[in-house]
DNA sequence: GCCGTTTTCGGCCCGACTGTTTTCAGTCG
């Protein structure tokens, strides 16, 4: 049971709360929405937590005594009793009905009630026969609308890996750019906190009076379907599926709009919470106060106090701008207020790249092209880590060619100035825990990276004894993959990151974060981990051809998400020091 | 169900859009 799981279930709570739809029920069901979305971006198991002392958890901002005691109940059982319960009492197909788009629980629950629809199969049936219409609150559109929804739910893919929604983001904001009379365009939501996946893609522009902004928006040629057009506010689909929201605002609430709309929820909300309790209102078109309303009237006056930027919205707030990357409401308010919030890494930090293939193993460019360009971005160092013998389909080597690239680096080096290319490895950690390589050979090497490429279905504790054994020969520096996660396609494989993180730290192992926009082996949960326990992390690209050490981009937003600092970084170090952190010097 | 610079009870984030209504309920972000 993972803080994934956990949260799943918090959710399903909330919503079949919601959905039995008692009045008292209400504020239960925001308890539980909260608790799994702060379970859910957790930066440490729940399961860790309680091994090391249950009554850590209870600590948690947002859980109390109830959830405290379910959260335990689930890591011992594995389910929540309180949850099956529910279930018993309302068919489980009913939730599925809240993922249908115009569906929420009270529609959910009316479906239930009066038509004995439990699933969307049924509502779709009950919606081609016009059994909707009759409904409260309901008619021909609303049956409409909910037969377009089953369709796009049946087809929909799910979210978009942050790569691809940049590559369909970033032309359709071109074209709003060039609507007259627009003055600032920004994108926000989860793209710009970059989060690895996008649900939608939110865009915020500020232009002249009657510029026609939303006019030209829906009229952008990738459109699918115009889902809600107002004046300042409009939603569409692409012909690719991604939804994207474009909202007009004024010059004045900008900062207030882009501090609403970057999220996340969980951080909003909580900015909100803070700004009432100090009297201010924190609303997409700035930050008010509220004056108490006059003798003889109802109602009070607001005062706009704040909105122009970003940094004057959290000055309201009495805090310190926070990093887009930071807001998921897991302790960077109060790092703020505190005046603790990381001083996170840059890109321009990046001194080097410690995980680069030519077309000696399955790259695609030379030795000499590889450096080349990483001198062209004013890099020190990058280390050639090819793959070992036994990922044969990747061309791997063996001892003889690993002792051949040596001396041709050897050679290139010599005519380099200023710039060192490091001799390195991708050694495969087999199955047993041993590496691919004879150790004389590893141990010339500047650097050797180890990683798993076979027999991904082990258990969690089989793999992490595997992994453990590979640092323990004391040859590999660098663990690549330690969650193996590929964004949509395969979960991570199962470590117990905390164990491993121990036994990183006790061979002197540092963590890799593979910047591959789609493949992130040390999320970002993992980065906030490895800082918190002390654990050195390097940001690689991994890179097959030269284009893809510009990747680094999205391992720098993934180390950010995760808190990490300049100082945490392997690579952010002089060539110098990093061998000396190497023990290779 | 959670929380506390409104502290153990009484609050709990805010606004736009849609479709149904004729002043509003539901959904979404």
């Amino acid at each position: 049971m993972e803080n994934v799981d956990i949260a799943k279930i918090f959710e399903e709570i909330a919503d079949l709360l919601e959905i039995r739809g008692e009045k008292q029920d209400a504020f239960r069901v925001r308890s539980y929405r909260n608790a799994a979305l702060i379970i859910g971006g957790f930066p440490e198991s729940m399961r860790s937590i309680a091994e090391r002392d249950e009554k850590e958890l209870e600590n948690i901002k947002g859980i109390g005594k109830s959830i405290h005691e379910k959260i335990v109940e689930i890591l011992k059982t594995g389910k929540c009793k309180f949850h099956e319960e529910l279930l018993k009492a309302m068919p489980p197909g009913v939730l599925e009905l809240l993922m249908v788009s115009g569906v929420g629980p009270k529609k959910a629950q009316l479906l239930y009630k009066e038509l004995g629809i439990k699933s969307v199969e049924e509502l779709e049936k009950a919606a081609k026969e016009g059994k909707l219409r009759n409904l409260e609150h309901m008619g021909e559109k609303t049956e409409e609308k909910i037969l377009k929804a089953v369709n796009e739910l049946k087809s929909r893919s799910g979210r978009f890996r942050l790569s691809l929604a940049l590559s369909y983001a970033e032309p359709l904001i071109a074209y709003l750019k060039k609507t007259p009379g627009v003055i600032e365009i920004e994108p926000a939501g989860s793209l710009r906190r970059w989060k690895d996946t996008i649900g939608d893609v939110d865009i915020l522009v500020t232009s002249k009076k009657d510029a026609p902004v939303i006019d030209r928006f829906v009229k952008y040629p990738e459109i699918k379907e115009v889902i809600a057009k107002g004046e300042t506010k409009s939603t569409v689909t692409l012909k690719n599926g991604l939804q994207v929201d474009v909202r007009v605002l004024d010059e004045k609430s900008f900062g207030a709009a882009l501090q609403y709309f970057t999220g996340s929820k969980a951080h909003n909300i909580a900015i909100r919470d803070r700004a009432k309790k100090m009297g201010l209102k924190v609303s997409e078109y700035g930050v008010f106060r509220e004056k108490p309303a006059p003798e003889g009237f109802n109602q009070g006056t607001e005062k706009w106090v704040a909105g122009r930027t970003e940094e004057d919205v959290y000055k309201a707030v009495g805090l310190k701008w926070i990093p887009p990357e930071l807001r998921e409401n897991t302790g960077e308010i109060e790092a703020a207020e505190k005046g603790n919030l990381p001083n996170l890494i840059e890109l321009t930090d990046i001194k080097g790249d410690l995980h680069v293939h030519t077309n000696e193993s399955d790259g695609i460019h030379t030795l000499e092209e590889m450096a080349a360009y990483a001198m062209q971005k004013n890099y020190e160092y990058i280390a050639i880590t090819e793959h070992s013998k036994a990922v044969g389909i990747a061309r791997g080597l063996d001892e003889e060619r690993v002792l051949k690239q040596i001396k041709d680096i050897d050679r290139i080096n010599k005519q380099l100035k200023g710039f060192r290319i490091l001799k390195g490895i991708e050694v495969d950690i087999k199955a047993d825990g041993s590496l691919d390589l004879k150790d004389d050979v590893l141990k010339r090497l500047d650097v050797v990276v180890g990683a798993v490429h076979s027999k991904f279905n082990m258990t969690q504790e089989e793999m992490t004894e595997r992994l453990i054994k590979a640092m323990a020969t004391g040859l590999v520096n660098i663990i690549a993959h330690p969650t193996g996660r590929i964004v949509g396609v395969r979960e991570p494989y199962p470590v117990d990151s905390a164990r491993l993180m121990n036994a990183a730290k006790e061979h002197g192992v540092i963590l890799e974060l593979n910047s591959y926009p789609d493949r992130l082996d040390l999320n970002d949960s993992y980065c906030r981990l490895a800082k918190d326990m002390g654990v050195m992390v390097a940001i690689s690209t991994d890179s097959h051809n030269r284009l893809h050490m510009d990747n680094i981009r999205f391992g720098i937003h993934t180390a950010r998400r995760g808190w990490l600092e300049k100082k945490d970084v392997l690579n952010t170090r002089p060539l110098t020091e990093v061998l000396k952190i190497l023990k290779r010097q």
